[in-house]
DNA sequence: TATGAATGAGCTTTCATTCAT
DNA sequence: CATGAATGAAAGCTCATTCAT
């Protein structure tokens, strides 16, 4: 009656993947040093020992939430690397990005994850792999306002100095919405799109 | 002899001032969790006890922080306070900002400070006191928009979703140059102002 | 496979009953300032860390012992209101009481512990508790004697005022036991008695 | 303007007693490890440091104030050792000895202090000597019942066992006392005497 | 594999003691 | 001699991690 082993690992696979939901969860909104690991084991319905069967430390377990992070947030590259106008372009991804930090999806998780090790740290080879993949982002995202300049769309300056500006504006967002609850209003991807946009005045 | 009354009370001055300049220096660096008492000891160079004749709590010192830091916010209320156009004020304001944030002056602790805050929380009476003074700057600003609105300055929109825009940004300003030190290239006022400023296109 | 249930609960209460055997003897013979969390965790044979599983603070497993104390104290309460002869169950509880003090048995424990914490006191909702629970069987006492008064087996005088004089009696013989240990001279129950019973010269 | 060698052993001597006044006082109501240096300097309105020029340790206090007591308790052995009838001289003793712990003299400080070395014990030698110095008077006040049987006045058995008796009763009343505070209803000497007295039914 | 009891390193906090003045 | 700021060892407590079952 020994389950198969193919059973055995998609239960495991369950287990992972709730530890990894609940973990998320958790250190987003609370930070990685105030979230114990029986708040995870709790909040994911297992005990603490099965955890370490899955991650063999707590770090390890926030790192690989950060790479998760780092993955979804790449993902969010090949919006950037479109044919369409850069104008639209932005448009779009950020109307996505405030939908879901509004909406606490699991993608604003991730970025106040984010925020969180920008913060807090953690080990410095993580760290470092995580500051090369963010700027990997930023200058994807330079480009692409580069290539809008070119076209007229954008304004003029430093396509680098206005990427970091913007995802500054992204992080500040979503921190702000933590903070507020639901006494936050949020702005008009608009409001955000004005920064980049070329104005005539 | 026994020192005067007045050597021990300036010796407990610089004492007192050590301790929150490290405190406020790691705490802003690290956040409460992952500075302990030692750490800021050792920062400023005295010995751990020292902390407990002065502050009750570890606690307690990263309150009276937030508090400094709340009346230092609140000290650049009147700056949007006053008869000056409200481009040309918040101008002035936001390079006042800026240039504190990338120069690492006090001030920029304070505000990661108080981003910490927003984000790891501590006390629950601490924290309603500190949203309160956040909100009266935030609703501040939101009068000076509305302001600027009339006069034909600011674009249109819901001052307050504005003025929350704003903060929005300058904390996010304040986290990237945290996480990229050296490497981050900062914003142009103005910039930032043309998430307010009026576009003619 | 996980442990039962049961087998965890059967765990747990040995471990609890260790801890409360060791904390019993160390604070009644040392006090509780005394005796620290390493030394009961020593005597119990296990970690200090475990105590933590099972109570919150040193001070709660103080009062628990001490709560345990009341209600053995409360148990006796039973002795003293019979149908006998008052003389008689006042020999008797005398009897019992003198046994377990010179035999260095939990009971004899659980009587320093009060002392200890007439002395010592704790805090203060604990100590109105306690004070109220002693009160109740000095005042039961009190009434026994009354009783024994109208029977005539007992001398004359305020029955509260002798059943304080009696409890006195037996705390500063369990004192003095601890004190002197081998080196002491248990008093005779008649020696005890006589300062209650009525006396014809 | 130099004071005199005098002035400054009479200053130093007055100081001495306040440290030692002090001392007994918070010592005997709240036990030594309850009480700290600076509890004692502020009771006795002087520095801390000003303490230890007079004791080099805490403990050092704490056992010259046994000493004292013991001493004290000594004094009260040549009342033990008259030529009047040892009923009348145990009368007078118990007397005094009551009266004192009522009005919260200094005398039943010192009792208490007694007590609370018997229980939280400081160091072995100190131990071993207050031993030594009660056992004394517990000797002293055997011979004193001896006497007192061989003249008739006293009840018959074990003269060692009734004077441990004896003592037992006055340190339960001291105890009591301190725990009952103005609740307490002190016995009449009459009733402790019943102890010891001959009996004649 | 899954559990949670058990461990112990490390943190906050206290306080006897020292020392510069 | 007198002060109280400063020290640091030791206590209480927490929590990531291990391990017997």
């Amino acid at each position: 009656m020994a389950r198969t082993q193919e059973q055995n690992e998609r239960m495991s696979m369950i287990t992972r993947e709730k530890i990894m939901a609940a973990g998320l969860r958790l250190f987003s909104q609370k930070g990685f040093s105030m979230t114990s690991i029986k708040d995870i084991a709790q909040s994911a319905g297992i005990s603490t020992g099965l955890i370490y069967r899955h991650f063999a430390t707590k770090e390890e377990l926030f790192d690989k939430l950060l790479e998760n992070a780092i993955e979804e947030l790449s993902k969010t590259n090949h919006f950037l690397t479109t044919d369409e106008s850069p104008a639209q372009t932005f448009a779009q991804f950020t109307a996505g990005l405030l939908k879901d930090i509004l909406s606490s999806e699991e993608l604003s998780d991730y970025f106040l994850l984010i925020t969180r090790c920008m913060l807090e740290g953690t080990t410095q080879p993580m760290m470092d792999e995580f500051r090369k993949a963010d700027i990997s982002l930023f200058e994807n995202a330079a480009k692409l306002i580069e290539k809008g300049q070119k076209l007229g769309e954008f304004k003029q300056g430093d396509p680098l100095k206005l990427s970091l500006l913007y995802f500054s504006v992204i992080q500040g967002i979503a921190n702000m919405k933590l903070f507020m609850g639901d006494q936050y209003v949020a702005p008009e991807v608009e409001d955000i799109m004005d920064f980049l946009l070329k104005t005539t005045n």
